[in-house]
DNA sequence: TATAATCCCGACCGAATAGGTTGGGTATTG
DNA sequence: CAATACCCAACCTATTCGGTCGGGATTATA
């Protein structure tokens, strides 16, 4: 298992992708200069998001990417899960004879639960949350 | 965060020690072929082991491992940190400014939390139980 | 119709690191 | 002294991560 920051960029982006989306399509450029990310890279990995069915293209001027589905059906392991990242520990292929197999399993599912039921919608929300506490203490 | 054979070929070692550390110390070369690990990689991770505090070492014929601690105080988080596994998720250096970071904080602590309440020792009976129930199965 | 904006794609690259080896030590037992 | 074992630094190879490059194809707009 490894999770690095191109599975945080992918989340990143459909998050951003999640409150930007309102009207019409995103451009990638906007993204990336929003979450400082390489606009290369970024299009990289909107490959692969795109190939998995969780964001659709509008090409020529004008154009982006905009989610596939409403942001309460995309988990996190989905997106992570595109842009290829195992989400596994045990990495044993089947039977490895190995003593610790069964750790190895039942983290993975662990893990597994957690990314999957956490929904881009449910992280838009948080931070929307946290944006208006932050306000509100600001304007104290 | 990585998790490698790194940190299961040393969790693996270590419950094996566990089991077989009854009485006098354990060679590498004995693990290594039990655990089909090589056994010059094995010694590699031992080093590590040795410097954390997990195990120590009696030299010359004879000679070998034993753990410093008994199984039931050794957590399975510890050992991987031993070999220099990385457990952050988040590895984006304190405020990324990022949309996800409290995302991979959460999976971060859930990761850590479930590590470091596995011992050793518990590995251990469950493998014994375990093979416990196969020689029944097996009787019948 | 030209041009700019945008997605699309394969190929490449440097650095890091995982897993592993080699070749030398040093200590202890018999 | 020889065999067994730990100790250690240096090296090797393959993968992959984050990122770039150079070229398409498609669409909106001036």
């Amino acid at each position: 298992m490894r999770l690095t920051t191109r599975g945080r960029y992918a989340v990143t982006a459909m998050l951003d992708l999640a409150m930007h989306g309102g009207e019409g399509p995103v451009c990638l450029n906007e993204i990336a200069r929003r979450r400082d990310i390489s606009p290369a890279y970024l299009e990289r990995l909107f490959r692969n998001l795109r190939r998995r069915g969780l964001v659709c293209s509008t090409r020529g001027a004008h154009g982006g990417y905009q989610l596939c589905r409403c942001a309460g059906e995309i988990s996190v392991a989905e997106v992570i899960a595109a842009v290829d990242e195992s989400l596994d520990a045990t990495a044993c292929d089947g039977d490895c004879g190995g003593l610790t197999h069964d750790l190895w399993e039942e983290l993975t599912q662990h893990v597994r639960r957690f990314l999957e039921t956490k929904t881009l919608a449910e992280l838009c929300e948080a931070r929307q949350r946290e944006d208006a506490a932050r306000e509100l203490r600001e304007e104290a």
